[in-house]
DNA sequence: ATTAAATAGTTGATAAAATCAATTAAACAC
DNA sequence: GTGTTTAATTGATTTTATCAACTATTTAAT
């Protein structure tokens, strides 16, 4: 099995955990809608651009999921003090209550992941990815044309 | 920065990389349609079914797959020698094509994962995720009612 | 052997996620 | 001021996913 299989398996077993955890505890969010709300909380000034950005997402996407959680009554937006073409976006409560809930479940999860492995297995895998990530940030090593 | 999200972060610039790649040679396959062609080369009695459990997706979603490629003379459909109710998938020559250029492709950018490590690092690498993925395996350790 | 249950594939309807080009309005650069 | 860039939005479309209903066939039970 060859790595990018292996990383593939996890993450496909870690998304159904997740998606599971939500749903026992009626977490109305789907991963990708906590994920920008967990962006909201942590960009400072969260602008739609830097939510795309994060998030790796297009901007049109963005735009509707904003418009989405909006409705949701999930978001507000808020005029951008020194940008009058873009809007400060910010949790509503009842936003931040579900980002608690989730973020709990997330941090269990995770935990479940971590006590798998000692603090130094942690750390050697914590380098190991990292080796990793750096095989892929310049992408092809072009045999291209 | 916790496991789960160097774990994406990961598979994030892989995927990128990896339609990169394709785009660049011109194979005008989305990484899912290669996964179902690869998994019909792979699977000797290769139906709908088994390709649906081994995708992980939705066996209604597969049949409109497969519909798909069959249109574009990718797959040919067989009848099943022992179930009238199912079908044997075969690549055509085409697909088979494709498929080589997109599995040197996929076996390139996994070199370029690995040769960031040694191979004492890799089989460490190996066995760590092992371990994490054991952890996802019996999901959430039940707080839930 | 006949009926009931399970299985393989398909279809319909729809939702969610993603992509890309085009547009509007404000900001910036000159 | 004029032109270019940038932020967000809109439109149109595609891809991916979900779920229930349906047909034909197989399997199991009696």
């Amino acid at each position: 099995m060859s790595i990018h299989q292996q990383l593939f398996h996890i993450l496909d077993l870690y998304k159904i955990a997740l998606a599971q955890a939500f749903r026992s505890q009626q977490i109305a969010l789907s991963p990708l809608h906590y994920k920008v709300l967990h962006l909201i909380q942590s960009l400072d000034p969260a602008t739609p651009q830097l939510i795309a950005q994060h998030s790796g997402r297009d901007k049109a996407q963005v735009t509707r999921l904003l418009q989405d959680m909006e409705k949701q009554g999930l978001i507000e937006k808020q005029p951008h003090p020194h940008d009058k073409r873009s809007v400060c976006l910010a949790l509503t409560k009842r936003a931040v209550t579900l980002c608690t809930q989730a973020a709990l479940l997330v941090s269990q999860l995770d935990r479940q992941l971590s006590s798998q492995l000692t603090a130094d297995e942690q750390q050697q895998l914590h380098q190991l990815l990292q080796k990793l990530a750096q095989g892929l940030t310049c992408p092809l090593k072009a045999s291209s044309d």
